[in-house]
DNA sequence: CTGAAAGCGCTTACAG
DNA sequence: CTGAAAGCGCTTACAG
């Protein structure tokens, strides 16, 4: 049996096509009784509006895209979900891709977001490509980039404020008395380069270990290759012995999450022997043991300003970049350093 | 501006409609120098297909919808985006409906995901709503449910065997020697129903409370309304001090997360005073300190259930039911009971 | 390979 | 409220 279609129903209800469309549409120029039987013919014939034909024929279409790069990192997964609800109380539609980190995909993904005529599109992605960027920009469509992207009369850059964060996690780091730091880091693709999120908290960690101008300070840092966790484990089982340290920093909650438990198997306290700093303050951190310190990246702020930015008049200039702060919430995984006997 | 449409391509590429089409489409029946001549021109005007009015065109579309309930909980993340990667392989597009628990929207996303002509559709939520089942047996679409859902001629139930994961997580503990249990449940939906999932897991509770024929088997349910790790923080709150247990089953791992903290805020240490156990094995669980003993729920076999049944050739008879076994993940967070002293 | 044409299933003025 | 008609931007036979 085929599907339905609007021309169905308005036979079996005995109308025509147009009062059908203005029920589906929710106009008020259909009697009650009318309405009714159109009602009752779409329930009998399981008719279903094709959503392609009407968006086809529609002028404008409230739909708003959204690319992420993962959504096994809860920040990631936060995001999305927060922009989606939100969208979803302003009468906004919400079109999710997952780029899973891949440059291509983040293209594809573009390239099918712009066929789907959203009024909005947001890359909330670590990984960046020139060519998607230029397509986006290209477009007219209005953009929101998480501090990668392209500058354009309609994008607008959210700059969340990862050096400050990574100054502050630092500098109470060094307030505590720390004096060798690990800064833990991870490339989530192979051959990819280091993600511009990451060279941002780079930044902030060589801008606050000289603003600090502590004479005796001793700083490491680590790359490992891989997503996450993982990353974060085998991070200490290569530090450890190797050089010494009393406190590590994560890029990320997710690499924390692999730094407590490579500390933890090898029988190193936290935060006796070694104080560690995550940063997103994902949903997991408060319940970890111990709770961790980490920056937090206000997830609901950051999703008032996507939308704000793409549901603007579309006669209103769009800002070319806002800027969201950042603190460090200090929880029980940093502690003064043991003194050495 | 406008958008360029495929006829400006044509102009200035100076060939015909069905040249440029054809183009897009990949097909191998336009000389290599007109192919280069139409990309130029789409790359020159920007020219995006119109996602609409193609698939209004096309015959099929190779899409699957895929339904979860929320992004927070990593069991729906990675869910989602094991099927993502795996329907991607095979040439299929995935559309990700959130719900947030609410059968409103599970309805919304069902019709809506119905009018877009998917050629199969998961239904990954915990919450359940008979009209979006109805609707969506009715289609004709080949459906996917996990535990919930309307037997039909096109769909497929996925017996997640969680009473016998339950069991196993049960009969654990008893062998260990715990002798007073408290499990710990939580409803996300202040209103709703017990979630179908968290019914089946209540009957392997019982189930096994049963089987393992212990006379002096103490155990105690406890309901939590909310989401997540607070309702299993809220759960030990209320628990401690009111009657005795020596062992905690959550229902989820999300939930464990809030018992862990609970405990440990407490003072109560895991596992030496009170052993804890989780559902789902989501990919934090193991970072968790102790690492935490859950059921897993084997999510890479799970999508590829999910593609097979949802890609099956139209003419095949598709299984009205498969099943997919679990089983329990020993890790630190359970041991023997203390001694009395 | 090209070109003219039909058709996908809606929405939207517009005249009644 | 109704009905006939145009149009949304593609794909797809089909005759050349």
């Amino acid at each position: 049996m085929a599907r339905a279609k609007i021309q169905d129903v308005a036979r079996l209800a005995g109308v025509s096509l147009s009062t059908v469309s203005a029920v589906l549409n929710n106009k008020n120029v259909v009697r009650e009784a009318t309405r009714l039987r159109v009602l009752e013919a779409i329930e009998r014939l399981h008719y279903r509006p094709d959503h392609y034909a009407r968006n086809l024929a529609r002028r404008s279409l409230r739909v708003i895209g959204v690319i992420v790069s993962n959504l096994q990192n809860p920040f990631f997964a936060e995001t999305a979900q927060v922009i989606e609800n939100e969208a979803e109380r302003l009468g906004y539609a919400v079109s999710l891709a997952v780029t899973n980190f891949s440059p291509q995909r983040l293209r594809a993904a573009v390239q099918q977001m712009l066929g789907a005529r959203i009024s909005g599109l947001a890359i909330m992605t670590s990984e960046r490509d020139e060519m998607a960027f230029d397509m986006a920009a290209q477009s007219g469509v209005r953009c929101v980039y998480l501090d990668v992207g392209k500058p354009g009369p309609a994008s607008t850059n959210i700059r969340v404020d990862l050096r400050g964060g990574m100054m502050a996690a630092v500098k109470h780091l060094i307030d505590i008395g720390h004096r060798d730091l690990l800064f833990v880091r991870n490339a989530p693709i192979q051959s990819g380069p280091l993600l511009l999120s990451h060279r941002y908290r780079d930044q902030g960690f060589a801008a606050a270990v000289k603003a600090c101008g502590i004479p005796n300070l001793q700083t490491h840092i680590i790359d490992v290759p891989g997503l996450g966790a993982p990353a974060g484990e085998e991070a200490i089982s290569r530090a450890l012995g190797r050089f010494p340290f009393t406190a590590v920093i994560a890029v990320s909650d997710i690499v924390a999450l692999g730094v407590y438990l490579g500390l933890q198997q090898r029988g190193v306290r936290i935060p006796q022997e070694v104080s560690v700093v995550g940063f997103d303050n994902t949903n997991f951190s408060r319940f970890l043991n111990p709770p961790l310190t980490t920056v937090d990246i206000p997830r609901d702020k950051l999703s008032r300003l996507v939308i704000e930015a793409l549901t603007l008049p579309i006669s209103s200039r769009v800002p070319r970049s806002v800027r969201l702060g950042t603190h460090l919430v200090v929880r029980a995984s940093t502690a003064s350093p043991a003194r050495r006997s």
